[in-house]
DNA sequence: GTAATTGCAAATACTTTGCCACGTA
DNA sequence: TACGTGGCAAAGTATTTGCAATTAC
């Protein structure tokens, strides 16, 4: 709850107006703290009651362009969006057969990389990501 | 050149049939040498000419399901394709201004991380993407 | 009051499939 | 000949936009 007040306030410091539905979808982000497809958020909870999909759609557009929201390929047809959170990075593990999305807590072994690709090549902004996909061992089973 | 063959040879081998299509789809990727998108193979060289788009798809994903093509995500919308060749792997520059796709040519630093979620996660099949975002030093100027 | 935001519907982008003709083995 | 493959056109899925109505500030 910390956390979907902290979300809030740093939106309405971007500039955006409080509404129902950035609230909305501001808790389901930080409450199910993976990454999510539009189509997930916007059946999601009070998203679902209240918000068009376009709008929510509209939201993470904007929250994108302030740098609160990443939006991620992940191999599907859908694109997933996931929260940004300063000093938090992570990695995830992806089941190909049943879509399935976890967090890895290892530490990610990237950043050194990242800092020689920083500095050679000159490009800003830069930042990774790091998906490993596999069949899940309850996939495997079946 | 030696490459279109041995890659020929490989889809022979596995059950594809010697067809035009099949062999111009290969000398793109294969010339080529980084990810592409469906349009942008079947609007390269001898597919353009001879190909339907539906054509290059289907055999995009003949090539997928024989373990010789990857299709990755990438941020666009639209999905890339890149030749899988056994004992390489590559992870992957990209601008997010411009589009531009370049591989990175540093050692992975990934391999030791994903051998410890292979074991401790029982993940079949495991691999990884590894993509570092940014703008481009000429996107920067602009 | 003013400008941002929303809902609805329509447009777009990209992917995928059906069906029959064709070419390879 | 038989079956994988190809072309064309249509359907499917996900995203994005236009516009008038609404809401936050």
């Amino acid at each position: 709850m910390a956390l979907h007040d902290d979300l809030l306030a740093k939106a309405r410091a971007a500039g955006l107006r409080r509404t129902k539905a950035l609230e909305a979808l501001l808790s389901c982000l930080s409450e199910h703290n993976r990454p999510m497809t539009l189509a997930e958020l916007s059946s999601c909870g009070h998203l679902a009651e209240q918000c068009d999909k376009a709008t929510v759609f509209r939201l993470l557009q904007r929250l994108s362009d302030k740098g609160m929201v990443r939006r991620l390929g992940l191999h599907e047809r859908a694109a997933y969006f996931t929260l940004l959170i300063p000093g938090i990075h992570r990695d995830y593990l992806i089941c190909t057969e049943c879509g399935s999305i976890e967090a890895i807590d290892a530490p990610c072994p990237v950043h050194q990389l990242e800092e020689e690709i920083r500095q050679e090549t000159g490009f800003k902004n830069l930042y990774h990501e790091l998906e490993f996909f596999g069949i899940c061992p309850s996939c495997v089973k079946e």
